[in-house]
DNA sequence: GACCGTCGTCGAAGCGCTTCGACGACACTG
DNA sequence: CAGTGTCGTCGAAGCGCTTCGACGACGGTC
């Protein structure tokens, strides 16, 4: 059998109560001691019994994550999320709970009411997201990343994915780029409701005219032949447009530079690139491009030190946006005259 | 506060104990008082605390999941190993903690020697892995999923990857091609030591000399050009290779097939081309690729069970192997005389 | 020197559950 | 009708930990 607190108060000759204390460092204790209760922990490679731990500390020290990977969304992106999640949480001492699929909703309630976690973080959250509800009615410390439409009470996290699309649209408009367009994500996408895809497009379009550009917008089916065809109609039948935005997932972009290379366009020369909200490494395409990151680990260790931060006093609700930075790879150029 | 046991107890105007057993099924309850508790527990909207649960009933109904992700591997196949044993897991009522990058060796002994969880799935398994002999030394209950060199003491569970690759070869060499090549994976998969593709290669390279066939392999890098480069060698200078297996990831299969289209050799007129071992679906390829599929489903589903029984009784160590199966779409023809 | 505060330690009371042993109430045996 | 089971229920003893209150031993104050 694993050893308790017992066998260690036992060999070091102390109560079980100055363990605790010793452990958790909630009470001062004496050097001698200190040094006798971690030689005797390290003796008998003492692990506290997790469940004991959760019933007497009311702290299972446990985050759920909860990502529903519909049938859609492209795995490598969100599951990027998932492990900077994991990461993050681990460096405040948190396991993690996976809730996938069907689990993603229904297992939220399980798992929070049992006192199995004693936080949530949401990812890949809808517009209008049953899991945002959940969590506002069950009220457990939580936190989104993604904006659904209703952020009452609730505290979220994320890119700000308007001032991404504007800072493409300002690099685009600054090079004197009259026309451009934006190549998202398949039209499954934004049916769905997925909300940072929507939030770009639209802050795109607007900002866009703003600037007096003239937008062209493509949706592209993952297959070749759906990508040749959005970047056929998206570059016009006159080929006018020299300035293109990419928001969508890696395969997708690297046909699109394929196209654009099989039609004779040089990237920069001739249309410049940009990748935007990227979680991918677009530094090893052919040519690498200029990118506005979408940095995981950015947006899913601050959901968890809100969460633990709601766990472990009170935060108000909030909506959090990380802005956004451009790194230049020189995928674009001034539009030639 | 969350309802307890106790007040169960009290509004349905019993022990807890009786609650308990009318929980747990493991006495006879009567009719009425399982009928009263039923509605108490409905009223309540009672779920029982996880940690007292896991501290009297020493079992938590979780299951850790053990995923490295180390950097150079293909994350969707390997998520969807991931999400296969959590759904496994929720058949049988368990959560899955996920284990991955550095915490799945470190966490590994963490999460067990703390009884954090009751047993261990362990995912992508290599000939030499750490996990393995970490399991073996925890003796936890586990299954993994993925054949290491030393197999002594473990439960182990797998696609049947040479039966797999003597099934492709047959195929080919049934159709009466004579040169025939295995696309694999980057080289630096096989340099890692990852089981799998490792033992695909031998058993192709095995069988096929005894077959009489004469055997070209390659090792494409992800990019377009490695893709290119390798499926030039492959044809070989002649272009008399007539038979292929692909044995890598879905971006290589894919480009793959738009290498052999611009080549002008037609599947399966010119080149019989089989994906093997491939979790993904061949279906939608250009043209739909025969396939012999490697189910996560299937493996993780085992794996689960198998640790389970470990968990309630007892498992003799084993390997089992699931044999594969042949799905023909048409990328295959007799070779052309 | 009486008083106070801090430090270091201990004992004990839970936390909410499972499970063992006990026991009354029956329904069978023979 | 005494003996033997099974059924349905209860009380109580933990499971291994955290935390509260208490208390002796000091060192400082006035």
């Amino acid at each position: 059998m694993a050893a308790t607190i017992n066998d260690v108060a036992r060999v070091a000759g102390v109560s079980i109560s100055t363990v605790s204390y010793a452990l958790s460092g909630k009470r001062p204790i004496g050097e001698k001691t200190r040094q006798r209760i971690e030689s005797a922990i390290l003796e008998l490679q003492y692990q506290p019994n997790a469940g004991a731990r959760a019933l007497a500390g009311r702290r299972t020290y446990i985050l759920a994550v909860t990502e529903p990977l519909r049938p859609d969304t492209y795995t490598p992106a969100h599951m990027a999320f998932v492990l900077a999640a994991a990461t993050a949480a681990r460096a405040y001492d948190y396991d993690v709970l996976l809730l996938t699929q069907d689990e993603a909703t229904g297992g939220l309630h399980r798992v929070t009411s049992s006192r199995l976690v004693d936080g949530v973080i949401v990812l890949d959250v809808l517009a209008e997201d049953e899991r945002a509800e959940l969590v506002r009615s069950l009220d457990v410390p939580a936190a989104l990343v993604g904006i659904p439409a209703d952020t009452d009470g609730l505290v979220c996290v994320d890119l700000d994915f308007e001032a991404a699309a504007r800072l493409a649209v300002d690099r685009l408009a600054d090079g004197g780029h009259r026309v451009v367009g934006l190549l998202g994500h398949p039209p499954s996408v934004y049916a769905r409701g997925s909300n940072f895809p929507l939030r770009f497009r639209e802050a795109f379009v607007t900002h866009a005219a703003e600037r007096d550009l003239e937008v062209r917008l493509g949706a592209p089916e993952r297959t070749i032949a759906g990508v040749r065809e959005a970047v056929a109609e998206i570059l016009g039948p006159d080929r006018d447009l020299t300035g293109l935005v990419m928001h969508c997932e890696d395969t997708i972009q690297m046909r699109t530079l394929d196209v654009l290379c099989a039609a004779g366009l040089r990237v920069p020369q001739d249309v410049s690139v940009i990748s935007a909200a990227s979680t991918f490494d677009t530094s090893t395409f052919a040519p690498p491009l200029d990118v506005i990151p979408l940095i995981p680990a950015e947006s899913c260790s601050r959901a968890v030190e809100l969460t633990i931060a709601q766990i472990t006093g009170t935060v108000e609700p909030r909506v959090e946006l990380i802005p956004p930075t451009y790194v230049d790879r020189g995928s674009t150029a001034p539009r030639r005259p």
